[in-house]
DNA sequence: TTGAAAGCGCTAACAG
DNA sequence: CTGTTAGCGCTTTCAA
């Protein structure tokens, strides 16, 4: 019941040996006599020693630690970004410290400066997005630094995503197709990602000699926001004919107002959400979506990361484009 | 460009000083001189010190850091429980360390070690069950742990939950006064909250002398699982009346499938879920669900386990029952 | 107000 | 095969 935890130096003592003894039979059994061995077992089963990574880290070795910073933890988007990073890291015997900056650059620097205070490896960030000193910060700590979700001219070191903008041009070039005319953007938080969305849209809708209205609500998506919203863009622009949503559930969200409305989908109006959750392509009336590589870019960042990490090279930039997919379903 | 960070040392150097007048600077400025200060300013601005937190923490002090398992960063479930132990977590200035253990005791403990050897000074868990082993290792640690989403009657320190089996038969009552009398219940990974809930159904049931059927996929729950589950069950037991299932993304994929297949909900089959998610109560069909406090189980559970951290008290067990809300919505 | 010494628990390097 | 020494970078304590 001590307040202090057992050292190796105590596992060594009791076991009639030094820590030195005792801290090479835990990296590698083999390498200590029959003798201690049997010793230093028995002593470990009777105590639960917990190692205690810290001096090792401290004395300069690596920390296999990942640091890990998402907008926040209640968006479907993020947590599947994170299953994969959790997924590769685990394979690989990195641990990860995850922290959520709640889609503030500034918070996001103060989390960065946290995280490198612990001694971590390599750094995982979701997009491009960063203050001047985290940039500053990151450079001096020298650990290798990757980028998720968007694709940019400069990454720091590795950038996986795919183009907003462009998935966005082509949905609402699919739009046009269509006939549709008088389209209107649902964003979210309003991060870079919406932005390259709502920019591409409207890249789109320019080539064509139209234009569209957008609403940024600054919150965090979900069906009840995008009912909420349509309600509003019906009273506010009723000519409206197309709705492009930064994600998923807010198109759900619109589609099941238009079905409480009577109006038809997709002829009155058509919808179409990003991301591809299970949410639109469960729905009876399947919602058209770009489909994005959420799990596959945590994957491939991290892999990434740590080759980086286990080769000890500080390799040049690497930018990795996942690309997306158009499902048009039946809401378009 | 150097692979080594900046030291205490090495500013006090460039500032003319010893490492102990910068540390002092560093927790308090105006415990040094007006000089000093001066001198240190300076050179920080210069070279982005980052703080090394290990040292601090290798010799005993408190880590400010928190240990967080939980089963699967794919259930939205469990990202609600997260986003409030951050939101109180950050308030209190701790970091969080968090790990999944994919719904397995023995992952967990391998977890639990690792967290333990960061040096953290509490932590939360997913439920009740631990091994032997990971319980022996909490206890030698010394640390204060917290255990959510359940209510037991032997908890380790904190236990911040519900009572599931409560919550199942409750519900299971309710569809029994409609008249339902061929119930199914459709569980996911099958850890023991799903466990507990069939067991509550079945306990409703048998007090009216029924029984039930489950279903126990042994996966993730989802919308697409819950379709494909219910066109068995539909074969199987075509006279089932009455679908109850451990998650409402479940019970949305069984509602999608009924009205795919024209059968009247709630009159041919009611159905019900768990949580009450955004998925569910923004139908247009209201799923009848059971309401959980998600997020209020994290902040509690993060709050009490500060708490004992901050009064350096190691109180006795404290169980705090958050309670649930049912929700009839329009499929009852 | 500032400095010097000791120590947290481990491992790398060197000896025996 | 095993032991000894030194050091990672802070903070605590004691001294000036």
């Amino acid at each position: 019941m001590k307040r202090n935890r057992m050292s190796l130096q105590d596992i060594a003592t009791l076991a009639g040996l030094t820590k030195m003894t005792v801290s090479r039979y835990m990296r590698d059994p083999s390498k200590v006599s029959e003798r201690s061995r049997g010793a230093i077992d028995e002593v470990m089963r009777q105590h639960n020693y917990i190692p205690n990574r810290l001096p090792e880290i401290l004395s300069g070795a690596g920390s296999r630690t990942l640091g890990v910073i998402i907008p926040s933890f209640r968006n479907q988007i993020f947590s599947d970004v994170l299953e994969g990073i959790q997924q590769v890291a685990e394979k690989h015997g990195y641990q990860t410290i995850i922290a959520s900056d709640n889609y503030d650059p500034q918070v996001g620097q103060e989390k960065i400066i946290t995280l490198l205070s612990y001694h971590i490896d390599g750094l995982l960030l979701t997009g491009t997005q960063h203050t001047q000193t985290a940039r500053d910060y990151l450079k001096t700590s020298g650990i290798p630094v990757a980028e998720l979700m968007e694709i940019t001219a400069e990454p720091l070191d590795i950038q996986v995503g795919f183009d907003n903008r462009q998935a966005a041009f082509d949905m609402t070039t699919e739009f046009i197709r269509r006939g549709k005319q008088q389209m209107v953007f649902i964003g979210a938080m309003d991060d870079p990602r919406d932005a390259s969305r709502y920019q591409g849209m409207t890249q789109a809708l320019q080539r064509s000699g139209l234009s569209g209205q957008h609403y940024l609500p600054g919150a965090i998506s979900s069906m009840a926001l995008g009912r909420r919203l349509f309600q509003q863009i019906i009273t506010q622009h009723p000519q409206t004919d197309a709705i492009f949503c930064t994600n998923d559930d807010l198109a759900m969200g619109v589609l099941l107002e238009c079905q409480a409305r009577q109006i038809r989908v997709p002829e009155d109006i058509a919808i179409a959400g990003f991301h591809g959750l299970d949410i639109g392509s469960a729905n009876q009336q399947k919602l058209a979506s770009v489909i994005t590589p959420r799990l596959e870019m945590g994957q491939v960042a991290t892999g990434l990361l740590i080759a980086q990490l286990e080769e000890r090279r500080k390799a040049g930039t690497e930018t990795v484009d996942l690309g997306y997919r158009l499902f048009n379903g039946d809401t378009l």
